[in-house]
Formats: structure tokens, C-alpha cells, sequence
DNA sequence: TTAAGAATAGAAAATTTTTCCGAATATGAA
DNA sequence: TTCATATTCGGAAAAATTTTCTATTCTTAA
């Protein structure tokens, strides 16, 4: 699908701001009510846009605590690989995992409340599945930038 | 602001699919329209709801590319890192910049097209930053989870 | 138990989304 | 170029949702 100006600007909107009325990009494109709304759906169709989320304040949800957790596995066997992307991905302090190159095979973003959370997790929940190797924990001391838009 | 159940609920779904209406959200908690609402503004009052957005599949938008790049700093001074902190964040590639512990500084998630792309980013952005020590790319082969809803 | 404050429900008002349809514009083949 | 087709657009109407308002119910502390 190939996206006009147009569309990209609304995209850069609505990756900002989804609650942005279909009037009020309207004006900022110049573009009828209609056109908008026509626009906006055909990128949710095609699939362009994905979904439309809250985004939370972690520290409000007693989630300040940000760790970067690298995992390599004992055995590369497929098998295995799917069975600790199913496991790990049911994980809910996981927000992210990643498969990549380098020395370690995964790399995992986890929320918790705190260090001791992180400690309890990795002691009940990581460790615990099967065929882990070695992992390693970089903790973050400060977020410096989160954001989902994308350049566009 | 102490959270009950209900704000909970809530709130897993607004992390799900923010285009949600307080009459589905009514009848999924068995609460009024307009309780729903009311409890709706004070999350975003008080800060537990950040802001709403749209999230794009990056493959539609030719950014299929995610890399995570650690960064050594040459020096430590805080002039250094807030100097450093402001023009990462200015990097529209960078979707996620965190101060970390550990052997490096930073760890970057840097979204681009494709490997091309991101040597293109490296030379003519990140390395042109000042002091920077040395840096490590880690690629991801597949994106096993993704996701922005925090485990309530 | 009672009074005050907070949360809730229902109805009305305001706003927004969605549909509908004709007009304008763009696209592509002859 | 010209015509036919399809796409995009704009405005109005309809449908749905958000927001406001008011009264009632529920909590909680005195």
C-alpha cells in the first residue's frame, strides 16, 4: 500500500495522539471530515495501523523497575527455540522479546516494581523454564526516552 | 491514587484496544456508562493514563528493522550524559533510549528499513554524537513479543 | 446513627463517528 | 487527447458516543 503525504501526516497524528477527533485533523490537513475518516479507516483495512492502546505511567502502576535481560540457550534445536518463545511470551512482566544475533540469543524487556520483584521473577519465572543457559541483567537507572511513533 | 479493582479493570482494557466505548467497558464491569466515564477521566487526571495512541505494524511502514545498540560513553561527567541524552532523544530512529548499569552507558532500540539503513544511521547520526566511546549493535532476527500493556 | 462526601445511575445535551450520495478529481486505455 | 472508469472528496443526515447535569445511593467518619 503506498501512503500519500496525507496519509503519513495523519499517521504522525494519531501515533501521538489517538483521541485526535477526525475534525480537528481535518483541519490541520486541510482535508474534509470525510476524507479523514475514509483515510483512517483504509489504513486500519490494510493494516498500516495496528491497534489503538493507553499507554500507562509505570510509576503510577508500581511498575518503575525496567530491566534488560539477555538469555542464551543450552540447545538451538527448533523445538526448543519455540518452546521458550511460547513460555516466554506468556510471561506478562515481559513486554518485549526479541530473537537476535550476538552472543547471547535473546533479549527481553522486563517491567516489575522493584529489585526484589526482579529477583522473585527470575528466581520463579525465567530460570525455571527449560534449556536457559546463561542470562544477564542490565538494570536501567533511568529512562531516557520511550516513545512508540515511528518515524515516518 | 489507590487503584480498585474496577480502575483495573478498566485499564486492561484501555491497554488492549483503547477504541473500546465506555458502554462495552459498562457491560463487561457492570457499571453505569457513566461511572465508566468518571473513572476513565480521573486515571487520565491523575496521570495512570498517560496518553492514547495509535501503534503501526512497522513492516507496513518500511521500518521491519529493529536493532538494539549499546553505547560506552569516553567520559562520565553529567554535562556529558545530558548532552548526549538530548540529542539521542532528538533521533527520531531511536524509539527507546535507557541509562543503564553495567559494562555500557546506554541501550538504544533503533528502528530503521533494513541493514543498510542502519549503517546509514550509525555513521551520519550516532557516531557523530560527541564522546562517544564505543558502541555495540545487537539485530533482531525475529520479534518474539511486543507489546505496551503493563501486567496489573 | 447521622451528616458529609464520593460514587453511581439515568436522562438530556453536545460532540463525534459513520453513512449516504452527488460532484470533483485522478487514472488509464484507446 | 478523449472517454470511461475508478477513486477521492465534500456536505448533509443519521447513528452512536461522549459529556454534562441532577438526583439517588453508598461509604465513611464523627
Amino acid at each position: 500500500m503506498k501512503l500519500d503525504e496525507k496519509d503519513l501526516q495523519i499517521l504522525k497524528h494519531l501515533q501521538r495522539d489517538s483521541k485526535m477527533t477526525n475534525k480537528e485533523i481535518s483541519v490541520k490537513l486541510a482535508l474534509s471530515i470525510t476524507a479523514v475518516y475514509e483515510r483512517i479507516k483504509r489504513l486500519e483495512r490494510e493494516g498500516v495501523i495496528s491497534k489503538y492502546v493507553a499507554l500507562l505511567n509505570p510509576d503510577r502502576v508500581d511498575k518503575a523497575f525496567t530491566v534488560f535481560c539477555q538469555i542464551k540457550l543450552i540447545q538451538h534445536t527448533k523445538d526448543y527455540l519455540t518452546r521458550f518463545e511460547t513460555e516466554v511470551t506468556s510471561l506478562p512482566e515481559v513486554l518485549e522479546c526479541f530473537h537476535v544475533s550476538g552472543e547471547y540469543d535473546y533479549i527481553l524487556k522486563v517491567l516489575v516494581k522493584d529489585m526484589a520483584a526482579y529477583r522473585e521473577f527470575m528466581v520463579t519465572k525465567l530460570t525455571t523454564l527449560d534449556h536457559i543457559g546463561s542470562t544477564q541483567s542490565t538494570f536501567t537507572i533511568e529512562k531516557v526516552k520511550n516513545t512508540t511513533a515511528i518515524s515516518l
